[in-house]
DNA sequence: ACACACCCTGTACTTGAGTCCAATAGGCGA
DNA sequence: TCGCCTATTGGACTCAAGTACAGGGTGTGT
């Protein structure tokens, strides 16, 4: 079982370091006040370090300089930015920090992404896993059912009526675009229905973006 | 602060239901053996549900029954399975379950994933997380155009809706779900469109989809 | 107390969508 | 030539969707 290790705060902000301190309730935190030293400390024993991204000479996420403190599974780090964007948020996990979150997020939050990460997981926070999830779904073709291949069976003119209709056109506007009546393509619209087992064009829409 | 509420444990397991008490160190869990029995609950006060996917009658990731149990933050469920996929954990955590885990997960992390998940976070495991960071940043372009903030000024009632309307649901499935008459759906889904800018739910679920 | 936002509901209406029951015509293989 | 498929269209119909207009109820901040 894990105890009570000290955790290593890096940041310049004094509140800041208050508000870890008072959030993760510890009472003599190791702090440092640059990037650079904590490169000094080499390989610790596998505490949480929470670095402030504001500190100023933290290399950027391209830098070979993560690789020693990071591949190596030595260093737990936690990535905390007063302005959190989504791409820095994958830079970071990436590279393989332990987490990343705001720097003032409410300190029950803290205490969290504090537990989990020394328990060896990742922490991320909700928006941004939001993100993760629906590119993920997209780029990936294997949760389909039918991968890529929806409109197997379909005939040429039904295929090009579908993917219209999957776009958001109205019957009449497919109907303009492809030079035929209204009428028609409603026919082919429920030919394409029939054949992909669906009741209507948002259940097709789904279909045809990979959507359940 | 946050007090100790109940669980709801559904599973037919009879020793996956004793790992997760002991666990989660409760004495009285409401246990369910089906997600039939889950779905008669209603609108719980936010306890977490910890589902066991094998359980039988649970319903496909596609399937619209999960709507009304997810996209209202009313119910926090867990899936967890005894042979976790990826695709699963990606179709779960999509359709909004605020976790996924491994049912037999040691007792610190499912501990922690209760404490997680209660908090209104997400849970997700590191070797899927790094999968999905890695997937995120090979198709980086479609993250930064911020699929993410499309329900930004919605209130929480109308992202509900929409959030259902855009995976096909009808507005009278919306209303039985909600327990709201379909007269009402109307009224969020015009409200919605109107804050969107669009005309109707085909360009509202591509929207929220991230199409277009 | 008041304004304001949100949530809920009603009646009435227009209209696009989808289906059912047809029909005509061209291409193509057996 | 005879089926068979495809593309096309018509009329008539049902119905969900969306809008316009008009409220009532609740909670919250000022």
């Amino acid at each position: 079982m894990r105890r009570n290790t000290a955790p290593l705060l890096v940041s310049k902000d004094k509140g800041l370091l208050k508000h870890w301190r008072d959030a993760l309730k510890i009472k003599s935190a190791v702090e440092l006040g640059s990037f650079s030293a904590l490169k000094q400390l080499a390989r610790r024993n596998g505490d949480v370090i929470w670095l402030d991204l504001k500190v100023g000479d933290v290399p950027p996420w391209a830098s070979t300089e993560w690789n020693g403190l990071l591949h190596d599974k030595q260093m737990r780090i936690v990535a905390a930015s007063s302005y959190p964007k989504d791409e820095e948020a994958i830079a970071a996990l990436d590279l393989g920090c332990a987490g990343y979150c705001h720097a003032f997020s409410d300190p029950e939050t803290l205490r969290q992404v504090h537990q989990v990460t020394m328990a060896g997981h990742v922490w991320i926070g909700q928006h941004l896993m939001q993100q993760l999830i629906q590119t993920a779904n997209r780029a990936k073709p294997s949760i389909r059912s039918t991968p890529g291949a929806w409109d197997d069976e379909l005939t040429a003119r039904e295929r090009e009526v579908a993917k219209m209709a999957a776009h958001g056109a109205s019957n009449l506007a497919i109907a303009e675009q492809c030079d035929i009546t209204e009428r028609t393509v409603k026919a082919h619209l429920s030919a394409v229905f029939e054949k992909l087992g669906v009741t209507d064009r948002l259940q097709l829409a789904l279909k045809v973006h990979g959507i359940q």
